[in-house]
DNA sequence: TAGGCCATCTGGTCCT
DNA sequence: AGGACCAGATGGCCTA
């Protein structure tokens, strides 16, 4: 099995061991809480490299990262023509050359890009570290990352329901406006084809009829209940995320239009 | 070697 | 005007 796949074999145990890993110590739910994260007291964090090289130090919206100090372990900035040298090249390629004052705006415009972009890594590695995965096993792609945590979410909003439910069975029609339109969210980033979108596949009982939840009602519970998430070989993966519209979404539009069309791509 | 993933540069657009 | 955001282009690294 490939280190993607193992990171997909994720299983409602694995979630739910972890979610009560994350109860039992209180100070873990405090640290993940996101407002935490963009609280402005946050600690300054070292942003790290692929590899492995410190390029700046930042606590969110206060990153301060020198255009002398912006190295990063990107072959890019170890041109030595440093980052003004690499301007007047151009990524692009067709870059017109540009007088002082302009120069100047370019490689401050590219300074804020980059702080601007190590930030959103910064974002995506937090977001990894409160999502479930094996140990020792290589990094979530930023892609993987926001399908797990899609499901991930998912799956603690179930256990949350279920939590609910078990406190408050009141008459039916009086909690059903709101919990019941979560629940329905829930399901539906369930279906068998988000599933096999992420390169989920799902499993039921075979006597069971296949999932459409939305507008459905068939209850919540007994319908996850019967989901198995299983993982998957990386070539089937791979096939999904093709078939998805793009190699790591990075067509954004596109992909996240047709999962939209579908029903089921990412909630925004 | 091809494909996936990523960092960076760049120019355009929108917002304050 | 300047900063934030975005998407396209480019090239490096890594892995199957």
């Amino acid at each position: 099995m490939s280190s993607k796949a193992k990171h997909l074999n994720w299983s409602e145990g694995n979630i739910r061991d972890r979610l009560a890993e994350e109860l039992s110590d209180p100070s873990r739910l405090a640290r993940s809480d996101s407002r935490n994260w963009l609280s402005p007291t946050a600690p300054l964090h070292t942003y790290t490299s692929t590899a492995g090289v410190a390029v700046g130090q930042y606590g969110h919206a206060t990153v301060d990262v020198s255009l002398e100090n912006s190295t990063s372990g990107n072959k890019m900035s170890e041109n030595p023509l440093g980052i003004a040298g690499v301007l007047s090249v151009g990524q692009g390629g067709n870059t017109k050359p540009q007088s002082g004052p302009q120069k100047h705006r370019r490689v401050a415009a590219n300074a804020r890009e980059r702080r601007r972009m190590h930030g959103l890594n910064h974002a995506f590695d937090k977001l990894r570290s409160v999502i479930p995965s094996m140990e020792n096993e290589k990094k979530l792609s930023k892609y993987d990352t926001l399908q797990m945590a899609q499901i991930y979410i998912n799956e603690l909003s179930e256990l949350l329901d279920g939590v609910v439910q078990s406190d408050c069975r009141g008459p039916r029609g009086t909690c059903m406006s709101q919990d019941c339109l979560r629940r329905e969210n829930s399901i539906q980033a369930f279906s068998p084809d988000s599933l096999t979108r992420t390169g989920l596949v799902y499993a039921m009982e075979p006597s069971q009829p296949p999932i459409h939840l939305m507008g459905d009602a068939r209850d919540a519970e007994d319908t996850v209940g019967r989901l198995l998430i299983l993982s998957t070989s990386k070539s089937d993966f791979s096939k999904d995320k093709n078939e998805c519209g793009g190699s790591n979404g990075s067509d954004g539009e596109s992909s996240l239009l047709s999962d939209a069309e579908d029903g089921h791509g990412l909630t925004h």
